[in-house]
Order: structure tokens, then sequence, then C-alpha cells
DNA sequence: TATGAATGAGCTTTCATTCAT
DNA sequence: TATGAATGAAAGCTCATTCAT
């Protein structure tokens, strides 16, 4: 007879170091993360973290990459299939959103990670295709907004209303903050 | 005879420990920036820091509540004092990145200290009084777009603009960017 | 069907075990040698390597147990079966010299063993029986020289030897080494 | 009043940490001495050893140079300025034995770096510049024996009887050790 | 005020060894 | 026999803070 109940979930100790990690690395940064405090969540000693990673940094850059995938696929598939320059701004605020609103750990990590780490490459930046987008649309006339503020404005939005969502701040129902923030984002990205 | 140069301007210990500290913290994190390294670039020793600030942690306060105070000062000054709240908004978009381009440190040091520090009280954000008057607004009728949704906007456009610029990414004039956003902010607080 | 290939040698592992730790430990020393880079070297895991021997130390002193046999035999044969004190200086020198050559391995790993080697008790000496037969010589005044400066002469020139011929200084032919060795051993230790 | 006792001689911490580590390095070796074991010996805590220490691969360095240093002086006072190869080999045994005799752990660490030190470059090796001269009195043949076992047998010789003496098992006296060594080197290396 | 040596706790990482499978 | 995950102790190193000078 196993150790491990019978009908409960078996996961990987490597997929629980990842969630563990992301979480603790989302609130309180990478240097206020130690390897031990991963270890006590996962109920493992620290050795044993060093079977699954080869180092701290390591664990961050899985994470990172894991979640920029994520994210990556669901643009492809939600926002750039869009055809008009507001449609896909539109698309992008919801996309973002609904995806901090379902995996506000991940989403913190990206924000704690495009901060503090010192190897932020541009490349790295998630959407840096999409501030493509909006450039061709700039020079095609089908924005008249400059392509950079529009981009701000876009992505800026949920990440603050993401803070704004954590603290408790916001007490609207998701689904009508939602709404409301495709609405502004029209008006800022429609021909006047 | 002091070893000080005549003709040269002299700033205090203290404030150069501050402007230290300021530039290190908001680019590498607390925890990220040593002690030693705040007193190498003010080319002291660890231990003289000592005998101007009790531990690491009372420099942070002390960085924090100076620019809050800055910013509160500022946006009491050309923001409040505007009538209706579009004017407000455009108003505290353009005050915000002003204050952001001539004092990236500072900027960049808020953002740091809102997302990696534990005691981040609600309180403690910078505006939460604007939030208020969006509010009012909001009530009033003034505002069509949700309270939240367009401090949000307002607020999280000029953080991701700020970050663009400090990348490099972003190469248009100041008072382009400026009159581009204050533009961008209005079509989005104004009545239809 | 067994996964070991028909017509290859098959060598047990705890020989390979055996094999490779030696290399390593000779090259890197015993505490420089880690468990692991010794199943790597096997291509068994860790835990394997502690079915044929309970303990790092253990393969240590297997190792050191049958070179030391080995060199004891070879001397019994080769050297303790001349007549004179000139002629078993020769024959020990020559004998070392070529074992050095034949086993690297092994003849590094003695001199790392002697070295680092807390227990390494006097017994433990090789060719300690052989200093005994240089002291009876010279109190039967069949040695001119100190035994145990002649002793030391024979023995170190040949580990010097070898320490030059690892490092390609000496590019001469090993029999030629070896003649010269024994004409300069025969110098020292023949009558004026 | 200082704490320290007058009359007693002042030796500062760098030094004492030397000395400590020269010790324990040439009876445990490298990986065998920790430094904790260091800072226990010198009396203060493991952080203390990097004020003055960048790592501890910094000390062996530190060591390296320094007895290399020496030897190097030596040599060049008391055996280059030899005039012919039988002189300067005698020199060199005598010089060698002596350096030992009054630096055993400098002789012994010696050994451990050359032995266990992966960096363990051929220039590093002492006495090299010697061995050159070994080859050209053999070129200009004034030296009948090869070089490099005359080499050999004058530095090898040094090293067995060196580690003789420290095992206690050569009870002779220093200066009739020397003399005889000094006797035996002469055989080797005199034309017949 | 400032220095510089030192402390002590804690960090990341390594490694011999054990054990369920 | 062998694997591979895990342990636990210890390693090298860092760092906020203290203190004698």
């Amino acid at each position: 007879m196993s150790g491990r109940e019978r009908n409960s979930v078996y996961i990987p100790t490597k997929e629980r170091i990842m969630s563990a990690a992301l979480r603790l690395f989302s609130l309180k940064g990478f240097k206020g993360t130690t390897v031990k405090d991963i270890a006590k969540e996962v109920d493992i000693t620290e050795g044993a973290i060093y079977r699954h990673f080869s180092s701290k940094e390591e664990i961050i850059e899985s994470l990172f990459e894991r979640i920029t995938e994520e994210i990556r696929k669901l643009v492809k598939e939600r926002v750039l299939t869009k055809e008009d320059i507001a449609s896909q701004g539109e698309a992008l605020a919801e996309t973002l959103l609904s995806y901090a609103f379902d995996n506000p750990d991940s989403f913190r990590f990206l924000t704690v990670y495009h901060i503090l780490h010192e190897n932020g490459q541009k490349e790295k930046l998630p959407g840096s295709r999409l501030l493509e987008a909006f450039r061709e649309a700039y020079r095609r006339k089908k924005l008249r907004t400059l392509p950079e503020v529009a981009f701000s404005i876009v992505i800026g939005s949920v990440e603050r209303l993401f803070i704004l969502w954590e603290l408790g701040i916001v007490k609207v129902q998701r689904e009508v903050l939602l709404e409301e923030l495709r609405s502004a984002v029209r008006k800022v990205l429609s021909d006047p």
C-alpha cells in the first residue's frame, strides 16, 4: 500500500517547489525569499530542492519562462486574431486582466521580475511584439494616439487595476470591471 | 582647516547617503542593496552610516516619506486646484509624469517600495485621496467611467510610460509625450 | 536477454568503481572527489555505490591495500632476491619507476594517500622493510652512506622523476631513463 | 590603556590567519581544512577572516606566493652564486633541506600544493630555473647524468628525507644529515 | 564624526549517506 | 542489484550591526 492517499491528486515535488516559489517570490521578492522558505512551504529539506533545480536562480528563470509562455499563447489566440487595432487593444486589456485575476501569483511575479531583475532585457518585456502592432497601426494612420502612449495606457491600466483589486480597494464584480476597462480602452484607441 | 574644498558645494553626509541609497534601492531593491554598497558610493565606511541612521530600515522609511511628501505637495498645488474631474485627471497624469522625468530615482523607488514592502498599507498608496475625488465625481455623475478604472488608467499609464522611457523605448520629446498623454486621458474622463 | 553486449569484456561493477575512484582520488584528492563524481564516471547512481562499499572511506582503504600489496609482491620478487645492497638499491629504483610508468594512477594515489591521510602510520610507508635492509648493510659496513639518506635518494628520485614525467618535462625514452637512474643510484650506494 | 599586553609581541590578524592556515593546510590539505578551523585556531569568527581575505582560495594563493618567493630568494643567494654544477647541486640540496627543517609547515604546504592543485602549472614548480642550469651543464658536458635524473635526485632526496625526519624515523643530528646528503649528491653530480 | 575590525546570524550550496521502490 | 528522492550536517560566504579608537 502506497503512502500516497488513494483519490488524492499526486503532485510531483518539482511542481510543488515551483508553486511555492512562485507565491513567495511574488510576495517577498527574490532576495526576500530564501531557499529555506520554499523548502518549508513544500515540507522538504533545503537539500532536496537542489535535486530538482541546480540553483535558486534556475527556479526563478523556470518560472519566468513558464509564465511568459502562458501569456504569449493567450495573446496569440485572443489578441493577435483581432482585425483592427481598437479590438486588439480591448482584447489585450481583457486578456491580461483575466489572466491576472486567474493567476494572481504569476502576474505579481512578472511585475517583481521586471522591476528587480538586472537581466531585464527589453525583449523579455511581455508584449513588446504588441507594441510593434501599435506602431504599425500608427504608421498606417489607424491609430491617432502615439503608439507608446496607447500601449502604456492598455498595459499600465491593467497593472494598476490588478493592484487595487488585490488590495481590496476595488469591490466591483469581475465582469463589470472587465467591461468598464474595455470601454475605456476603446475610447482611447478608436478614431475620434 | 577643513578638508573640504572652498568653492565646491558642500553636501552634508546625511544627504549624500540618502541620494546614494535612493539610487541603489530603486535599481537593485532593498535586500539587493547592502549598507556597504551605499557606503562605497558615498565614499565612507559602513560604520559611518550608523552615525546618521539607526538602521537600514530607517533610510528606507526616510526616503519614502520625503518622496511622498514631495508628490503630495505637487498634487495639492497642481491637481486639486482644478475644477472638473477631467482637468484633474489630466493634471494628475502630467504632474506625475513630469515628476518621474525629473526624479527618475524617486519614482522608481516608489514602485519598488509599493511592490516589495510588506507594510504596504493602503494609506501609503500615493494618490488614495485622489481616488476619493474620482469616486465623488462618479457619485455626482460628473464621471462616467468607474472611478477605480479611471484612476488606474491615469496612474498606470504614467507608470508604464516611465518604464518605456527609461528603457529607451520611447524616443519622443518630453513635451510631445506629455501632450499626448493629456489628450488620451481627456478622452477617457470626459463626458461622451 | 541481458543488457550487456556479447563479446565485450565484462568488468564487475565493484571493479569499475575501484578504477574510477583510483583515478579521481589520485588526481583530485579524497575530499576533492565526491561519491557522485565516482558514480558518474562508472555510469551508475550514488546509491548503487553503497551496494559494493559501505562508505567512501572503505573504497580508499581497499585501494590502498591493493596497491601496497602489489608493490610488496614486486619488491619481494625483484629486489629482496638481490645479494648486495647496491644491486638492491638499483633494483628498487627500477622496480618502483617501472611500476609508476605502468600504473600512474596507483602511484599517484599512494603519494596523495601518504600526504593527506591522518592515519599515515609508519608501517604503512611502503618500503619500510627496505629501510631496514639499508640499515643492516650500514651496520655491516657494506654501505657507506647513512641508510636513511641512501633510502631517501632511491625513493625520492623515483617520486620526483615520475612527477616530471607526468608533467611532460622529461621526454626521454623510458628505457634510457631507467638506465640513467640505475647508474646514478649505483654511484651513491657503491663503495667509493 | 590598551587591551594588548605590554611587552607581548603584537601580531596582526592577517598574519595570524596566514600562520594558522599554513599549518592546517599543510597537515590536512585544502579541502580538509575549513575556514572555521582556521578561525577557531586564530580565535576569531569565520566572518572576520573575510575582512582580510576575499576567499579561502586567496589565502592559499597568498601562502604559495610568499613561500615560493622565500625559496627563490634563498636559491638566488646560496645556489646560483656557485660556479660548477656539482657545487650548485650540493648547495641546492643543503638549502632546501635547511629550509624544510626551519620551516616544516611551509615545506609541507608546498608538497600539498603541488600534488593537489589543479592549477599546478609547470612554471609554479620550484626550481624549474635550476633544471635549466642542469640542462645547460649537460649540454656543455660538465654533467654526465641526464639532467632530469640529476635534478630529481637532488630535489627528491630532500623531499623524502624531510618526510622521514618529520615521522621521527631519522634521528641523526641535523648537521650530520646535511653533510651526508651533500656528499651523496656530489657522488652523483661530479665527473667520475 | 568617521574608521575598521569584529560578531553572529543567516544565506546558498554541497555531500555522504539512507531508504522506499 | 540499482534507482532516485530525500535527509541533515556542514561548507563557504554575506551582511546588518556594534564598538573601541
